[in-house]
DNA sequence: TTGCTCCTCACGTCACGTGAGGTGGC
DNA sequence: TTGCTCCTCACGTCACGTGAGGTGGC
């Protein structure tokens, strides 16, 4: 749900775009509009303002007021529980993220090394394989020497 | 804190064996006794029992009731809340072991294709260096022609 | 005027902590 | 007997949600 495309909409509303008052994004959320305030009171939200200083919510604020009336109704959590848990979220997501960077730079640093190692045995074939065949002697051997090689065991 | 060395210790003590009764370890996680009992039926913390049914805490019982006043008395967190964090608190554990699984493998998978590099270089240098003053001709063309190589080119 | 917004204040409910009260075994 | 354990029940406190009440601008 990137965007929402309504009959005469020519803005784009993004997901961080306040867009709701109060009554609509408490429906949305299932909330009580003075809940709502209260959240606010609490930091635990921040809708944008009109110039009026009406407030307004994006869809965003109305996910995150239903992750919190998640925890609160369902699980039974408290204010300040919800507040530790959104940081402990945080640092699971930025955990994640270290992660998957890791994971993509070690398939780099794979498929480099792959690369490499390719490229080398390639130069290698390219010098050895053609010979194989037969067998290789020292051109200054069989010059030095000069009898046929199969004798000269 | 692995171990704790008493006078006439003779057994080891470990943090998961069971050595507190309640009212003990109640003190050292200042905390009414009720309260551990409240916590066990809440299915927060199940210390050991002895073989009479008293309660047994250990110090990673102690530990974990001294991480819920943490919780509950300086955050003012209510008992689902730290309940959800503890899930929460496993699941980062897990995420930052696999990330120290993946960052091992990844040096291991590295090295690996180090050494592999190495040999193959190792392996060119010996096929190919010995013979670099001369020139390599097939033995199989030196016994066909009979004729000193240095000519036949 | 109606229905929204803003705000503050107050009350009901519920979770939690703790104390009381009664039991039983070293 | 004292001091612990076990348990259940009940009450005080506090956080939270929500309703009331009064204001102001489309």
């Amino acid at each position: 749900m990137a965007t929402r495309r309504r009959r005469t909409a020519r803005v784009e509303v993004t997901d961080d775009r306040g867009v709701f008052m109060i009554s609509v994004a408490a429906e949305l959320a299932e909330m009580h509009p003075q809940t709502l305030r209260m959240y606010e009171a609490r930091g635990l939200i921040t809708p944008k303002r009109s110039p009026k200083g009406t407030r307004l919510y994006s869809q965003e604020d109305v996910d995150r007021l239903r992750r919190i009336q998640e925890m609160t109704a369902e699980l039974g959590m408290n204010l300040a529980g919800v507040e530790r848990v959104f940081e402990l979220e945080g640092e699971l997501e930025r955990v994640v993220r270290r992660m998957q960077a890791l994971e993509r730079e070690a398939e780099r640093v794979r498929a480099e090394m792959e690369a490499k190692l390719e490229g080398l045995r390639r130069e290698a074939r390219a010098e050895i394989v053609p010979y194989r065949p037969g067998r290789l002697v020292p051109a200054k051997d069989v010059k030095r020497f000069q009898i046929p090689i199969e004798r000269a065991r």
